[in-house]
Parts: C-alpha cells; structure tokens; sequence
DNA sequence: GCATTTGTAGGGCAAGCGTCCTACAATGGC
DNA sequence: GCCATTGTAGGACGCTTGCCCTACAAATGC
C-alpha cells in the first residue's frame, strides 16, 4: 500500500477517534489498531503524536474551506448560505449529541492542556467566523457583520454544548428555528428564501 | 490534621486541577503534589480516582445550590436573579477565557470518555435549568419557562466556548448586554430592574 | 503508661503511554 | 536478477499512570 494511502488513513481514523474520546485519550496504539497496523510502524508515518494532531486540523481546515466554497455556490443568497451553517447542527444532531461540536470540543480540550496547537484548532473556528461575517457584510450589515457573524457561531456553540449534555433533539430545532426567526429579523430586506419548517 | 480537613483540601486541589486542565490530564500525583501529601497516602482517603470526581461533583452541586438560594434571598425580582446568573460570564471572565464553563466542560470530557459520572455532571446543568425554569414561570412565561431555561443556558455556554477560544472579553460584555435585551423583551411587564451598562 | 485508632510516608505493582530501533518483506528501476 | 528504496512487523526503552501494601508516627482512650 502506498505511504499517501496509508497516512490518508491514519488521518482519517485519528480525526475520528480524537472527536470521539478527544485527544489526549486516544492512544498510538488505539488509532493503530483501527487502522490495522502494527503500533511501532507508525514511526515512520508521523514521528510524534502532535504531528498526527497537526495533520488532522489541517485536514479538517480544508474540509471546511471546501465546505463553506460549495455554500458560496449553490446557495443563492448571503442569507441562505447562513441558513446552511446554521442547519449543520440539524444535520449533525446525532454526532453532536454524541460528542458535541469537532471545532468547539477541539478548541476547549488543547486549551485546557495548553497544547501548542491550540491557536491552530482556533484558526478553524475563524474560518467560519470570517466566512460568516463575509455573508452579513453582503447582506449591508457591514457595521457590525463581524460581531453578528460571532453571535451565529456562539449560539451553535452554546446548542451543541447543551445537545451532548441532554441528548435533546427537539431542543436542537427549536433552537435553530429560532436562529432563523432571529436572522430574518437582523436583514429585513434581504431575500432569505421561504423559511420551511424543522422536519 | 483532621482526615475531614485533609479530604476537603483534596476535594477544592482537584476541582480547581480538573478545571484547569481536564479530568484525565489530571493525575493523582499532581493532586498530591499541591496538597502536599505523599502519593501513596491518597489510597487511605480516596480508593479510586472516579470517587475523588464523585465527590468534587457533590461538592460543586453543593455550592450551585448555596449560590443559587443566595439569588433567591437577594435579588428582588425573578428577572433580577436571571440577570444575576448572566453576569456569572462577566464576574468570572479571566477564568471562562483561561478555561472555559466549568460545567460545560466537565460535561463535554466526560462525555467523550463515556465516564460513568457523566450523568452527574449533567445534573449539574439541571440545576441552574430549573432554576431557571423557575424564575420564567414566576414571570408569568409558564408554558414556555423550559425552553427559555435551556436558552438562556444555551447563551452562556455559546459564549463561554467562544471567549475561551478568541479570549475576547468584548464579545463577552457585548453578548451579556444583548442577553439583557432580550430577556427584557421577554417578559416586557415584569421589573427587572434599571439596565446598569456593563462596566 | 499502655493500647488502639487515625493518618502518613514511601515504595512496589502491572499496565499503558509515546517514542524509537532493528530486522525483514515487497516493490520497482536498471 | 540484483540492488536500493519503500513500507511493515514487532518489540524494547524509559516513564507515568491508577492502584495497593506495609511500616511507622501521632494522637486518643482508658
């Protein structure tokens, strides 16, 4: 098998395994046995477990840029393409009440263990908090895009928090209907698309 | 020294070590080191480490609930003793940006490592949702003081993972002042009280 | 003043950690 | 068909973990 194969692997495992349990409790030895190599072996993939973590944020950096680039195409309007990040936790609602928002957990855990790459996890978040405030700017709230392109991300945040603690579905709707009421409101003029109802 | 006073120092050394770096980065030397105990000695007054967490857990229910009545006895109005938990972000800002919601937190790690205290954490949470939920149906809001509850806790959290990760102490007074807002529109009849500025 | 309880010191245990090394199989160029 | 490169297996390393034990000091009861 080819290194690229095999380190792809191990990239998308480790991401998997660090959202699961986090990063601190998923062992060399865990993502080796669920990729199916030896543990000594992986020396020659990545040299230190940071490496992995480095690897894994990047991925999950592109990820993301692609993401919010698909948006930016097929969604007609500055507020539809918000309607979408918002509808991520709707989307996600079962890994999130299982292991809470990839970024916001991420972010939380390298802080708490002052880990290096911790600026590194927060890039993620702004790469949202940019994209987002790009999207109100269009919207003529130019003013104040950024701070409201914060208060999006806050309250997906502060969501995805209490959906793992009380695995409560209906709140997650609730509260991302409520996120749509509240966006109609901030750009009255703006085209928004018909507001359908949570399934 | 007391076995009572020396289990008390364990307990507030751990909560403050599992708060500022997490339950699982938290090793028993590290907490015998700031206590100022030998390693081994832990055994006579803990047996495992899930029972120090256990009783950091009760400990914290213990003053949420001290804290919570002290609102009850203190602020005039419902509407004050909500206003009295927001400002829990401000008063405790240089910790939430170091370190993020205590509960929060807690909640998150255990849930990755699918530790059995994780519902106690929980727990956590329910009390300041009842609490809550209290204080909106004193408002008159009693077909919706659940939901309001789980939003205003919804809030706090959002913005506590937010200003840990951006360390933004703005964002945070600026979010504290539109949570002001809106619980005034909330429940426009009741006496909450003259707005103070946030400082 | 002796005996029992209460609390502490220090170290040992097996297991798991991240890291690193060496030996070997597979592959592809020449 | 030989050789260098690429990728893998398996284990050893030093360390730390949670946990447990035993020996001893200090306090307490009678």
């Amino acid at each position: 098998m080819s290194a690229s194969k095999t380190r792809r692997q191990i990239v998308d495992v480790a991401d998997r395994l660090f959202y699961e349990h986090g990063f601190d409790a998923t062992s060399f030895a865990d993502i080796a046995r669920d990729v199916g190599l030896s543990r000594g072996n992986f020396y020659y993939h990545f040299k230190t477990k940071d490496e992995i973590l480095a690897a894994v944020i990047a991925q999950r950096a592109a990820r993301t840029r692609a993401m919010l680039e698909a948006w930016e195409q097929d969604a007609a309007s500055p507020g539809e393409r918000i309607r979408s990040f918002v509808h991520l936790l709707i989307a996600n609602r079962t890994k999130i009440m299982a292991h809470g928002c990839p970024v916001g957990t991420l972010c939380n855990e390298l802080a708490k263990l002052d880990h290096m790459a911790k600026d590194d996890a927060v890039r993620l978040f702004s790469l949202f908090r940019n994209w987002l405030s790009r999207q109100f700017a269009a919207l003529g709230r130019d003013a104040d895009a950024d701070a409201l392109a914060l208060h999006v991300l806050m309250r997906s945040q502060g969501v995805a928090a209490l959906a793992t603690a009380f695995r409560d579905e209906d709140f997650i709707r609730r509260e991302v209907a409520d996120m749509e009421t509240w966006l109609q409101a901030q750009c009255p003029a703006a085209s928004f698309g018909h507001s359908r109802q949570p399934v």
